[in-house]
DNA sequence: TCTGGGGTCCTAGGACCC
DNA sequence: TCTGGGGTCCTAGGACCC
């Protein structure tokens, strides 16, 4: 049977996203900031022209962005996620197979197929426009490594109509004898340090090197991406289990700790972010981890990094228990005299919650008990807002928040935030 | 002064067992 | 206590992804 993988995302997708609502922006450089507005993390196609990269710092554009050269976002997770969806939805209407990969990306497989696949992925990029509003691009291939690559391709020629399709040899290999080897899908910086020693530049350098020696040098990982590049697949669809393995919840602070009481509360409040994600994924844990560390870049600063593990008493998602084995954890690596930057919590372990809850030494009552009030307080922070309902350690001091000073509104969210139209 | 966050997969190496 | 190979299980950390 034949078979194709399709790649489609979104072109800049949050930058996209914020500009739906502002088409005022149309041809501006627009800067996607990281929490904390931090650093760059999306761009525009014009703010990559001014060579502004990924994870420049915010410090570095600040000039351009006071005399309004650049307009800077804080990132809007909730309207990026209100987009996500509408994006999925409307992609996954153009085949039954399909399979989110992340914020912006996802699978289609299309099988037996016999019609024109490059107009097919015309078609599906107009229809996303209309329909969603954001811009894709798909690319076709008979693996996901060569789909990524024809993505790729569709997103770089201007003629493509953000269609690209990879489907005979031939055209794979001129494909890949301009295709740097470092942009391929699962070549990162270790590998690529290695490749260019060895004088291997292009994805069909690559492909060509000896499949065992491939194997040697670069293990199973490589070896996959050497047979996906000649078009034997080695990644499949993920349908199913959704649910996560780890939840991590964890950020750098608004500006620099030093007291305990105030870190306690950050990460009193990431635990409690990571349980109600857990309850979400209906699963409990069995290890709470928790980190600790000092502000990487300042060397004037003496530098602590450390994180401990402790096992539940029984593995659950209740947010008392799992805030105050966090705390545990917390005081046992805490040192005083340090400048915290960032304190985090990680749930490992995960099961599901159905599945054989020990009794060991709660009761089934407390158990009970315990999940009746987590629904309720659930129900109430979903109709009200996030901590609406919250642990009294979670606190109300505003120490560790972080900074968004460029956040747009909750347009999709929120109804305070809703778009007025006047007819 | 100012540099993100949340994931997965794989491997090496230690502990332990026979 | 040492001798030795081979297996499993677990964990830490590297590499990579978006």
């Amino acid at each position: 049977m034949k078979k194709l993988w399709g790649l489609a995302d979104g072109n800049n997708f949050y930058a996209s996203a914020e500009r739906l609502f502002r088409p005022d922006l149309a041809s501006k450089p627009l800067a996607i900031l990281s929490n904390n507005d931090g650093c760059v993390i999306a761009r525009s196609n014009e703010i990559k022209d001014l060579g502004v990269k990924m994870g420049t710092p915010e410090f570095e554009i600040r000039e351009q962005i006071r005399n309004g050269v650049i307009v800077p976002f804080s990132s809007n997770y909730e309207t990026y996620g209100e987009m996500h969806n509408r994006m999925m939805n409307t992609l996954s209407r153009f085949t039954p197979d399909w399979e989110i990969y992340s914020v912006d990306e996802c699978w289609l497989l299309f099988k037996d197929f016999d019609y024109d696949m490059h107009a097919y992925g015309k078609y599906l990029v107009n229809e996303t426009w209309r329909l969603v509003g954001i811009p894709v691009s798909i690319g076709m291939a008979p693996t996901k490594t060569l789909a990524k690559v024809a993505n790729k391709l569709a997103k770089k020629d201007k003629t493509s109509g953000g269609s690209r399709v990879l489907l005979y040899d031939h055209e794979i290999t001129i494909a890949l004898a301009e295709f740097p080897v470092n942009d391929l899908w699962g070549v990162g910086y270790a590998k690529a340090k290695r490749l260019a020693l060895m004088g291997v530049k292009t994805a069909l350098d690559f492909r060509q090197l000896p499949g065992e020696w491939v194997k040697k040098h670069f293990t199973i990982t490589g070896f996959r991406m050497w047979r996906e590049l000649h078009g034997h697949p080695c990644y499949e669809l993920e349908h199913e289990s959704f649910n996560k393995e780890n939840i991590a919840t964890g950020r750098t602070f608004g500006k620099l700790l030093t007291r305990y009481n105030e870190v306690e509360e950050a990460l009193a409040n990431h635990a409690a972010s990571c349980a109600a994600k857990l309850r979400r994924q209906k699963s409990v844990a069995g290890f709470v981890n928790v980190q600790v560390e000092t502000h990487r870049f300042r060397e004037d600063l003496p530098q602590y990094v450390n994180n401990i593990s402790a096992k539940l008493l029984q593995p659950t998602s209740d947010t008392g228990s799992i805030v105050n084995h966090a705390i545990q954890g917390l005081k046992k690596i805490w040192r005083e005299g340090y400048h915290y930057n960032r304190c985090g919590v990680l749930l490992m372990d995960l099961r599901d919650a159905n599945a054989g809850q020990q009794i060991a030494i709660f009761s089934d009552h407390d158990v009970q008990k315990s999940q009746a009030v987590m629904e309720r307080m659930d129900d109430l922070n979903r109709r009200f807002g996030k901590n609406t309902v919250k642990m009294a350690i979670q606190g109300y001091g505003k120490e560790w928040h972080l900074k968004a000073n460029h956040l747009s509104p909750r347009y999709l969210t929120r109804v305070a935030d809703f778009i007025n139209l006047k007819i």
